[in-house]
RNA sequence: GGCGGAGUAGCUCAGCUGGUUAGAGCACCGGAAUCAUAAUCCGGGUGUCGGGGGUUCAAGUCCCUCCUCCGCUACCA
């Protein structure tokens, strides 16, 4: 049987529409997520929104409408995005669902059985608006004595009974945790800071709220519901089926990876293996924070106008175009920035001029030339070059990159081998080969379709569509990294009789916008 | 304030445990070729490797110090 593999993006909190930044997690765990499916492993892959907090009663009631309709609209804006940017999950989750509310009070009723859950009050200036308790040092006076918090939002006296988290238990098992599993945490850069954070000592963890109700209900604790994390974090079990013994939660927990943001580390390295220690329930795998997208080097914020809306980018550029950009020009794990003039110019030079001429160049001089596939012409040693650096590339180089995450690294090891064949080709020039030795022209473009087929499945994870089109013009069969192993697949498809219709591009030139 | 990371060609960055003339892509200039999406291939860099000092036969690569940027964290007012 497949080895499962679950993978996880963090789900997105949907009080605005999504940005490139949710477009990017996606993006990078949807190519991950192929990239297992090719390597032959069963993979679960969900995304979703976390539709609870305060925070969505109040957009609610400033558009006028009720919560759990605009948490409806703006759920299926993310629902639009995943489909628009062809992320091939599993599951889109909804923590309002039942199914999610229930997995949420069971997780709790563990802690508790656990004795790590007890009810105190909690004091301290709160403010609303925020959704934050604040030192008093951290105010200041506004007009008619009324403090303010850094925010400048209104803060009044609240005592609240508050369910709290034994976390302080969890310093030395978390510690423990991150000294025996290195990878717990990446990159290596967050995992110093997670556990510095740790080591400097862990306060227990108010856990519900009384001041709204729009989230799980406390089991057992009228007027309590769930605060944030307890409730979203657990969003990672109910999509296999918890508490229910169900085969997906058999087969695929604990999970391989939790793709988040660098903004959210803490919450998954620390507050969730804790719940899940506390819960008796193993603890995934590895947590990696990926950078932060920057516009022009800027960040992004509505104030600023610089938000991209990724659909339109896609619809501009292209889906695998958009993809490609954002997965080889940023170093996964590190920030990147971007704009609409890097997108062209990544994508012209190595998709359209560098593979895509590369292919269109090779499958229409055959097609003009030969129809079918050739066989039979006269081996050299260049050949045999071409293709053992192609199989290495194809084989091993691009694969180690991308199981280890290092996506941007797969994609430089892939175009090394494009230029290799760009290379070979103006070498081996089988235009002048065809009128002064055919056989040989006939070994040059058989050993350029065989690259060119290993090139396309190789790089499959980042550009889906364009592979599979690609691919669909070869008639290409196998299109697994097992089916790079295959050497047969080019003797049998000639044998066929296949004929090559004259090929149509895969990535048309884009034109550089007009300077802003 | 503490801890950590980063500062390498015009731009984006590689350079592991110190060791031949410091690399890649993009951009730019020149040439070749013309099968191809005016794409491709070849050639072209005197880069203070942030500044200064030190260790060493030898330092982007180690040590000290200073400057700038970033992250996490603490605190003061």
């Amino acid at each position: 049987m497949a080895d499962p593999f679950y993978i996880t993006t963090a789900i997105s909190y949907p009080n605005g529409r999504p940005h490139i930044g949710h477009a990017y997690e996606a993006i990078a765990t949807d190519a991950i997520a192929r990239f297992q499916r090719l390597m032959g492993r069963d993979v679960f892959f969900m995304t979703g929104t976390d539709e609870h907090g305060l925070k969505m009663v109040q957009t609610a009631r400033d558009k006028g409408v009720e919560t759990p309709a605009l948490a409806e609209e703006m759920s299926g804006y993310f629902r639009d995005m995943v489909a628009a940017l062809n992320i091939s999950c599993d599951r889109f989750i909804r923590t309002s669902e039942p199914a999610h509310h229930a997995a949420s009070q069971a997780i709790w009723r563990a802690m508790e059985a656990s004795g790590d859950l007890y009810l105190d009050r909690y004091e301290g200036w709160y403010s609303v608006r925020d959704e934050a308790y604040y030192d008093e040092k951290e105010l200041t006076d506004g007009e008619g004595g009324i403090k303010l918090s850094p925010q400048g939002t209104p803060v009044t006296w609240t005592a609240e009974e508050t369910w709290f988290f034994r976390l302080s238990k969890y310093q030395e098992p978390l510690l423990k945790l991150y000294a025996d599993n290195p990878d717990f945490i990446r990159p290596e850069s967050r995992r110093n800071e997670v556990m510095r954070f740790v080591e400097g000592g862990l306060s227990d963890l108010s856990i519900s709220r009384t001041s709204f109700d729009w989230g799980v209900k406390v089991p057992g604790s009228d007027g309590h519901v769930m605060y944030v994390w307890v409730d979203a974090l657990t969003n990672y079990l109910t999509g296999l089926g918890y508490p229910d013994d169900t085969e997906n939660f058999r087969k695929f927990w604990p999970a391989d990876v939790h793709i988040i943001g660098k903004d959210i580390v803490r919450f998954h390295a620390v507050y969730w293996p804790a719940f899940l220690m506390s819960a008796n329930i193993p603890l995934p795998k590895q947590v990696f924070g990926h950078g932060f997208l920057l516009n022009r080097g800027e960040k992004m914020s509505k104030s600023l106008g610089n938000v991209a809306d990724p659909i339109e980018l896609a619809e501009r550029f292209g889906v695998d175009q958009l993809r490609y950009f954002l997965l080889s020009e940023v170093t996964f794990g590190n920030d990147g920035s971007y704009s609409a003039e890097a997108i062209v110019s990544r994508c012209n030079a190595d998709l359209a001029n560098s593979f895509g001429n590369l292919a269109q160049r090779t499958l229409s001089f055959i097609a003009k030339n030969l129809g079918t596939l050739p066989t039979g012409g006269r081996s050299e040693p260049a050949d045999t070059e071409l293709r053992n650096q192609i199989a290495q590339i194809t084989r091993k180089d691009v694969p180690a990159a991308f199981a280890d995450l290092g996506l941007s690294q797969g994609i430089e090891a892939w175009l090394r081998g494009v230029f290799a064949c760009n290379q070979y080709i103006d070498a081996q020039a089988p235009w002048a080969l065809r009128k002064t030795d055919p056989e040989r022209m006939n070994a040059v473009l058989e050993t350029l379709v065989r690259a060119i087929r290993d090139l396309a499945i190789a790089i499959s994870p980042i550009i889906p569509d364009a592979s599979a089109r690609l691919l669909d013009q070869l008639n290409a069969e196998g299109r697994d990294y097992a089916a790079l192993e295959d050497e047969q697949w080019y003797d049998r498809l000639a044998a066929s009789g296949f004929t090559l219709a004259p090929p149509t591009g895969i990535f048309p030139r884009l034109e550089m916008p007009a300077e802003a």
